[in-house]
DNA sequence: ATAATACGTGAACACATATTCATATTATAA
DNA sequence: TTATAATATGAATATGTGTTCACGTATTAT
């Protein structure tokens, strides 16, 4: 591609890959997402392998329910959570082996 | 994989991860990433092409360049910079990718 | 040496964000 | 209805972060 037909980034687009990366920018958000990968589980279940309060599980956890990077079903007081973007989880699974074997 | 071999994140992993995220997580830095995506450029250059001020752009430059996101080579008075990392770029060019065609 | 150009740096400020605390909501059980 | 359990929410706070301003450093040209 030449300098004249650059493509720049349209606005929207930009907001949306960068408050994605955001999501992923959180060691507590990262800890979430990688006990979800291939199980859901409750807001309880995580605060409690993770060593969290559940406020701030809760508080994650609609950061990244909003995102769409997961979603929940109630099950009577239980809520279950799991992930719900192959892209988003993908991206991070490949970075952290990535990281990993360095 | 069971609950009981769940392998949890170290540390050391952790802290990476989110610190690359991090470097995508602002709009700022994805411009100027997306702008070294085939190219070298120098400081100026980036600053005039983004409308952003000079100072702005050399903190910036700095952060990427200390996650070795980005390097750099010295002609005169002029420092070229370039991508340093085809991971993290060719996650980037996914994700734009991906929020593009949505 | 002096001036000019390109870039880097530290301080300061405004703003965003992660976490905790207290409390509200929702659902079950007694 | 009352109590208990699971989760959500709003306020408060401490810390982090992006940008700008003023100035410093490095290189070249005169």
């Amino acid at each position: 591609m030449s300098d004249e037909n650059y493509q720049s980034l349209d606005e929207e687009t930009l907001f949306l890959v960068s408050q994605t990366f955001k999501a992923l920018a959180d060691p507590t958000r990262i800890r979430i997402l990688h006990l979800l990968f291939n199980q859901e589980m409750s807001v309880s279940n995580i605060a409690q392998q993770l060593d969290l309060n559940q406020s701030n599980v809760s508080h994650q956890l609609r950061f990244l329910k909003n995102l769409r990077l997961v979603k929940y079903r109630r099950d009577g007081k239980t809520i279950y959570y799991s992930q719900d973007d192959e892209h988003v989880m993908k991206i991070l699974q490949q970075s952290i082996d990535h990281a990993t074997h360095h």
